[in-house]
Formats: structure tokens, sequence, C-alpha cells
RNA sequence: GCGCCUGUAGCUCAGGGGACAGAGCAGUGGACUUCUAAUCCAUUAGUCGGGGGUUCGAAUCCUCCCAGGCGCACCA
């Protein structure tokens, strides 16, 4: 529809005396599509022609008439000037344009190949990958995708929490309390065990939290014991959150976590000092940001041991030396926008240009209704059972309705894990989310499988229609083909508003409209059953409609299976 | 206390300053000998948290207040 937009603004232009731009710009999508698709409001006008809107919108549509190659009809509607694509012209375009591109139709190459660092996921090790985790996971990976698509580099990096006191803790409850099997068997909630155990045992002994910043201390400075212990527990985390990574199809391009920056650390923190920013307070080292208005930060502490900032710090610095990118994101949750503040304020101190280019992209927090998750209190989800449960779930629906289906493992997992990514995915990122078992088993409605379950009819038709010819004609002669030409037209667009506004979600409710209007589609309009010109006619907008849908989905990291 | 975020139908949420504020779920009633009923159609439902303001026009921008959430130096 981009065409089209450009099309009644180049139009109209001349004929107010604006720039196209400014046109453009005006130009808005009608309440209803009784209204057209774009519609122009003549109040700005009325001023400097000192008349009426209505007369002015009523005048403009007859100098209109007749103009352009997409615009079927222009209307005065009150104070509105009313613009109609045509349908038929429209849906020649895009339809060959979709079948020509197939799985590229919507890509670009804007980006130009600037970089795009997405550091995204980061669980801690020695804490068990959460639902919590999965809001950074599927939002880091879709946006990944998206700016690739957009012909943009991205550079995919875990800033997995692998350094830090709470290795500390790890270590001291483990010498206290642990033993190698446990380990060994399950170490992920293993760890997870000794962590919620530590904390409990804290309440009592708050000495515990003591010992925990001396052994952390200790890994920093090197101790042979402490290390040891250190990779054994990384190693074994590491190797259960990739296994999860897998199944959930998500990449990276780098797996560097904090404990990467660890020889840069010492040399960071000499730069800091250098320019003469920093303060020692308390024995530690910290960064006046009142200029910003913010708290000072602390990159330092008392004993020597450094922090999360530090190393985030060190991070920055070498992401930049070393891919000189024009964005870095952080997809990170919104409880720690402070934190981003400090760091690249701290960037600016330093006298970094290229500060302005970090970007906090946060989310809301997944919440239980009573309260907020705590790793520490033991009250967590494992993203692991939530999965599992969505795909047995696919599976059991598929059983009842498709019992035949060959691979019907595969197609579940696809299914399931679609639905709970798209449950994050699909409303805007900023907002907080209550968990709800019931919800996020629900597959009906506006969810991942309504896409897919469309796209899989699709291919049903497809199959059975003993193929599609690409030189037939289209006749778009319904309401509900008109209605799904539009639609598959703002495709484009809906992938660049997503990716300007960092929000995979605005792609994810087109696929909604388009999947919707499919079904709408499909119920009032027959494809096999229609005559050879129109069923011929109908077999292209399924195909490119089918196209589309996988195309986005596979751009929001869910797959579109041919059958379930 | 200070700062940030959120507040739209019973519930979960869309809403790119503009035309009577829209979906999904739940409820009710319909549609499978016809391309997969994970679907479709119909129907009920709202002081857009509240008050001021800017504007020809505000759910949307500004301001104050209320409610909830999240932060605010040795955690990440």
């Amino acid at each position: 529809m981009l065409r089209f937009k450009e099309e009644v603004a180049s139009v109209l232009a001349p004929l107010i005396d604006w720039e196209k731009e400014e046109v453009f710009s005006r130009l808005e999508i009608p309440p209803d599509s009784e209204f057209g698709d774009y519609s122009f409001p003549c109040f700005p006008l009325a001023r400097e022609l000192r008349q009426a809107p209505a007369r002015i919108a009523a005048e403009l549509s007859n100098k209109l008439q007749g103009k352009g190659r997409f615009l079927k009809k222009v209307e005065g509607k009150g104070p509105y000037l009313n613009f109609y694509v045509d349908e038929q012209t429209l849906a020649e375009r895009i339809v060959a344009e979709i079948l020509n591109e197939k799985g590229d139709f919507g890509r670009s190459s804007a980006g130009s190949s600037e970089v795009v660092v997405i550091d995204y996921s980061a669980p801690n090790i020695a804490k068990p990958f959460g639902i919590g985790h999965l809001r950074s996971t599927v939002i880091g990976d879709a946006l990944y995708r998206i700016y690739s698509a957009l012909g943009y580099r991205c550079i995919g990096i875990n800033h997995l929490g692998d350094w830090g006191t709470q290795f500390g803790k790890l270590i001291v409850a483990y010498k206290h309390w642990g033993e190698g099997k446990g380990l060994q068997d399950d170490p992920v909630r293993y760890l997870y065990e000794l962590y919620v155990l530590f904390h409990r045992e804290a309440e009592d002994k708050p000495e515990l939290e003591e010992e925990a910043r001396f052994w952390f201390k200790k890994l920093e400075d090197g101790d042979a014991e402490a290390l040891t212990l250190w990779q054994r527990f990384r190693e074994l985390s590491l190797a259960e959150f990739k296994r999860v990574y897998e199944y959930l199809g998500v990449n990276f391009d780098y797996y560097y976590g904090e404990s990467f920056y660890n020889d840069r650390l010492d040399a960071t923190l000499e730069m800091v000092q250098q320019k003469n920013i920093a303060r020692e307070s308390e024995g530690a080292l910290v960064v006046d940001l009142e200029q910003f208005g913010l708290p000072p930060c602390l990159l330092r502490k008392k004993d020597g041991a450094t922090l999360y900032a530090t190393r985030d710090l060190a991070a920055a610095i070498y992401r930049y030396e070393e891919y000189r990118f024009s964005q870095m994101l952080y997809v990170v949750g919104a409880e720690q926008k402070l934190h981003f503040q400090q760091l690249f304020s701290i960037l600016k101190l330093m006298g970094y240009p290229w500060a302005k280019k970090c970007k906090h992209i946060p989310f809301g927090l997944i919440r239980f209704p009573g309260g907020r998750m705590s790793t520490r209190q033991g009250k967590t989800i494992f993203l692991e059972d939530v999965v599992n449960r969505a795909v047995e779930l696919a599976e059991k629906i598929i059983a009842e309705k498709n019992p035949d289906l060959e691979n019907r493992k595969e197609v579940a997992k696809i299914v399931g894990v679609g639905a709970i990514k798209f449950g994050d995915l699909s409303n805007d990122r900023i907002k907080d989310i209550d968990f709800d078992w019931e919800k996020i088993l629900d597959f009906s409605g506006e969810t991942a499988p309504y896409i897919q379950y469309s796209h899989a009819r699709i291919f049903s038709i497809l199959r059975k229609s003993g193929g599609v010819l690409a030189s037939a004609e289209l006749r778009i002669i319904t309401e509900e083909e008109r209605s799904l030409v539009k639609t598959l037209g703002f495709y484009a667009e809906s992938i660049e508003r997503a990716a300007e506004a960092y929000k995979p979600s605005i792609l994810a409710r087109y696929l909604i409209n388009l999947a919707k209007d499919f079904n709408r589609f499909y119920h009032n309009c027959s494809v096999l059953g229609a005559e050879e010109s129109l069923r011929q006619s109908r077999l292209l907008l399924c195909a490119a409609t089918k196209q589309v849908l996988a195309n986005g989905l596979d751009l929001l990291g869910i797959g579109a299976p041919e059958e379930m």
C-alpha cells in the first residue's frame, strides 16, 4: 500500500501547494474501509484557503477525478478527502511480487549492511532458565530477524550472567551443603536449589553473605578452587541453556558472557580514572552523574571486586571497537532502566560519540497473580515446563483433530513453541504480563496456532488443487478478496514499523489481521469449487497469502507447518 | 521521599492527534454429507483512572492528582 499512499501524496500535493512529504505524513487510514483506504483531513487547509473544510474536500475531489494508477476513486466526505485503492490493480502487482520473491518478499536492503549489535536473553548461570527470561530471548530473536530482513548486519550476543557475587553464593552453598551427584544428574535445578537454600539460610546467618562476597573476590583474584567450581557450574549450565535455545530455535553469534570481559576490567577502570570522571567514596570507586540527573554509579567495590556496571562498560567499549555498530540494542527488562541510563551516561562522560547509538529496549515483568517472581525465594516457573506443557497440549489436539498426521510430534513442537513465543510477542513489550497457565495454553483466537492453522488450511487447498497457474488472471470480486489483497499490501510497512519501534508486536498484530482476513475469505469464497477462471484467481490469492503468513511468522521465529 | 512505567468492555489487550473507541477470551444463539470447526457468523458490554490545559479536533500531547508496578551505592 506504500505505493498507493505515495501516489495519493503526489497527486494531491500540487493541488494544494504542499510538499509531497507533508501530504504523505498527513494521510491517515480511516476508521472504516467504507471511508476509503487513505484519507486526508482538510482542516489544516481551512485557514490558508479561508474556506470550510467540507467545501475544500468537495472541490479537491472534483479536481482529482481520474488521476493515478492505483486510485479507484476519490470522494469528499464531510471535511475528509477519501481515497479508494483499485484492488484489481493492487492485486495484480502485489500477488505477482509475492509469488516472484517468495521467501524474500518483504525483505529489503534499507539497512545497507549497517551493523546492529543485539544483546538479548542473557540468562544467569546458576539460575534456571525461567519464564522471565523468555521475553528477552524471543523479543531479541525477533528483532534480530526483523533487522536482518531489512538489510542490517546483526550481531547477536548472549551476555550470560556468568560472573558476579552470585557465584560467591553458589560456591559457599556448594561447599557447605553440596555433593557431586545432584550436580551431575540435573545441574541447573540442583544449582537452583542450592541458590534458594543459600538465601533461606542467609536470613538467619547474615555472615553467609559476607562469605559469599569473600569467595567472589577470590574468584576474581584467580583462586584455583573457586575457578574450578565456577568453571564446572558454568559449563553444566551452559550446556542446558544451549539445549533450550536449540529447542526454541533461537541463535546467537556469540556467547560472550560477563566473564569474557574479565581481562579488560582493569584497563577499563584505569581509563575511567584517567579521564577524571570517577572518585573514591567510602573505599569504593564511583562516577557522579548528577549532571544527568542520575544517582552515582558504582564501578568498584571497597574490597576491590567489580560490579555488573563495570563489566557492561567494558563490554560496550569492546563491542564498539570490534564491530563499529551503528546501533546497539540491549533487550533487557524495564527494571534495569536506571542501570542503562547510568551506563550510557558514563560512556558519554568518557567522550565516546557512539554512546548515543546505544539503546535500551525495555520490557515489562512477568508476574505471578500474587506478586513478582523471585528466584531467591524459589518462586519461579521453568521455561521448559511451560514449553513442554504447550507441546503436549498441541499433540493432544492433533490426536483429536487430525489423527492421521504423520509427523505429529514435529508439528506439535512447532505449534506449542509458536504459541508460547507468540504470547510474548503479540503484546506491547513494555507491559507487565500476569502469568496464567490457562491463557498461555489457549490456542484459539489471537494466537500463533490461529495463524499457523490458516497457513495449514491454505496448504491443504493448494495440495488438492493440482497446481497454481502463475499466469492466471486475478479477478477480485468479493469484499473478502478486496480486504485480503489490501492487507497483503500492508506487509512491508508492518515490518518497517516493527523495526522502527523495536516492537515485534506490530508485525504479530499484522499477521493476526491477515489470518483473520483469510479465514473470512475461506468461509465465504469457495476456491476449489469456483468456476475455472475464478478458481485460478483464488488459488493465486491463496498462494500469496500462504507465503506472507510463512514469511511473517519466520521473522518472529515461529514455524509454519504445512499440515496440523 | 525522589524518579520511571502502566491504567481502554467482566478478563487479557489493540488503537500511527482526526470521522459513531476496536479485537480476543468468557457468556448467549447459530454454521461441519461442501477447500482441516485450533474456524466462521450474530449478540451483550466502555465516565478510554480523575481534574485542568493546548488544539478546528485528545484514549493519544502538556500539567496536577489517584491507583498499581518497577527502580533509587558495594546484587544482576
